[in-house]
DNA sequence: TCCCTACTTCCACTGGGCGGAATCGCGAAT
DNA sequence: ATTCGCGATTCCGCCCAGTGGAAGTAGGGA
């Protein structure tokens, strides 16, 4: 494309996509040299490339100077599926089961070796989560990651057992162990996690069954598991069925 | 950049753009063809620049071959400022204000000659309403509109008198008229429609204030102002001093 | 079977994009 | 007041990535 291209291969799109991609959960504003660092770019074209973002609104610029996600990409990502689809259809479940119990909902769904946090609700924060709506977290050290790594398939599966990174000292490291793990939550329907993300957080979590099978997951974070397991899971299935059928209903009317 | 451009000086990124500029609420499900229709692009380039966009996540493919905005675009939207400061300090003071009157309450701010909806509680659909959180309506021809643009630049102002497009049979079209209907918002500090948006509906808008001046509008849908008028811009001031106070709070704390 | 539409692949041409280097601008240190 | 240093911005000659007409393929309706 150019006579002096340092990483000749790499497409035009590709390049403004690792801009956008520079943001994060912990990077929501950065100066054009960041930009240009997190995206591997040379300066100059981090900079002409951010000119023409900036300009269509894909980001903004602030005061002083540092650039930020722009409202265009804002409310064009709200036209995704995710947001008016899945994401609404649960919503009133999701707060039947806060209600119920006050402690975190998520609803989530696996996206490649990830899960992707679709909505969640904590009122007060009695416990510590890490999660945020449109967060990515391991598939797993989470509830719902095991839920939908679980139901995944094989390859995916392979991909995630070969790099089970240590998140706390209680996060499940040893393939084996979470094989077994994992054929439990088939039979068994749910999948719990022991302050294998965060410490002082435990998860239990439940599939959501569409006719393509495992679409998404609800899960619940609580202090303890002690006491009120079965209670939990009772609940969050009777939700989960709600849901699909929700889906269903809604994938048979006009989309 | 190519031996054979239809429209040269349009970039490869302003194309990329455009191809997901042409998502919006009516269309949120594209065919190749529509997408390179609606992006006036050929179709062969239309089909490179998408298979790279889903390929990152931007878009995102169905079963049927159309085409969506994708998860990730989804998730990095998420991260931009309008998401995590104004609308989340503003949420609670929407809830009360919901709370107390059910009736229809929305936050937006001016992006350009448009309104942006920031959010929006409309519990039963007593009244109808077009707006949903992300969308973008004409400034003329809305409560929170008419704040905006009474407070926006002479250059804001001039664009949209210019082009007083009708929507409803009592939208204003006269320049005059609105004009004087500004001054009148910047004196009383609320802006009022009747039915000019959608028949039926009625709405008040206040100002939020922040250092900068005018940053957002506060506003609320109701079947007719005869009654509650007074009451209802007594409550919504209230409200947006309370947000006025956290976003100046906000600011002084870490960003 | 044929036709039609929508999608996908191919490929020769060339100007849009590239990025090192130079310059600017501003705040901090001297 | 002057220098220093760092980040942002501009410049510009080089050349290959991107282009899109044309040809090929797939699917589905008559």
């Amino acid at each position: 494309m150019a006579g002096n291209v340092s990483r000749p291969g790499a497409t035009v799109t590709s390049r403004a996509l690792a801009l956008l991609a520079a943001f994060d959960e912990d990077h929501r504003r950065l100066s054009l040299s960041e930009l240009a660092e997190r995206a591997d770019l040379p300066l100059p074209t981090a900079h002409r490339l951010v000119a023409e973002l900036v300009d269509w609104g894909a980001l903004s610029r602030d005061a002083n100077g540092r650039y930020a996600i722009g409202r265009r990409l804002w409310d064009v990502g709200l036209l995704a599926p995710v947001q008016t689809g899945l994401r609404q259809l649960a919503s009133p479940y999701l707060h039947d089961l806060y209600g119920a119990t006050l402690a975190t909902v998520h609803l989530a769904v696996r996206d490649g070796t990830e899960v992707l946090y679709l909505d969640r609700l904590a009122g007060n924060a009695s416990v510590p989560v890490v999660s945020s709506i449109g967060s990515r977290l391991p598939l797993h050290a989470t509830g719902v990651g095991k839920v939908l790594l679980a139901h995944a398939p094989a390859e995916v599966q392979t991909a995630v057992l070969s790099d089970l990174h240590r998140v706390t000292p209680y996060t499940i490291t040893q393939p084996g162990t979470l094989r077994r793990q994992l054929a439990r939550v088939l039979r068994d329907g749910y999948a719990t996690t022991s302050e294998e993300m965060s410490l002082g957080a435990c998860s239990v979590a439940v599939p959501i069954r569409a006719e393509a099978g495992v679409v998404a997951s609800l899960g619940m974070v609580v202090p303890s598991l002690r006491n009120d397991r079965a209670k939990l899971v009772a609940a969050m299935q009777v939700a989960s069925r709600g849901i699909a059928r929700a889906l269903s209903a809604a994938r048979a009317a006009p989309d």
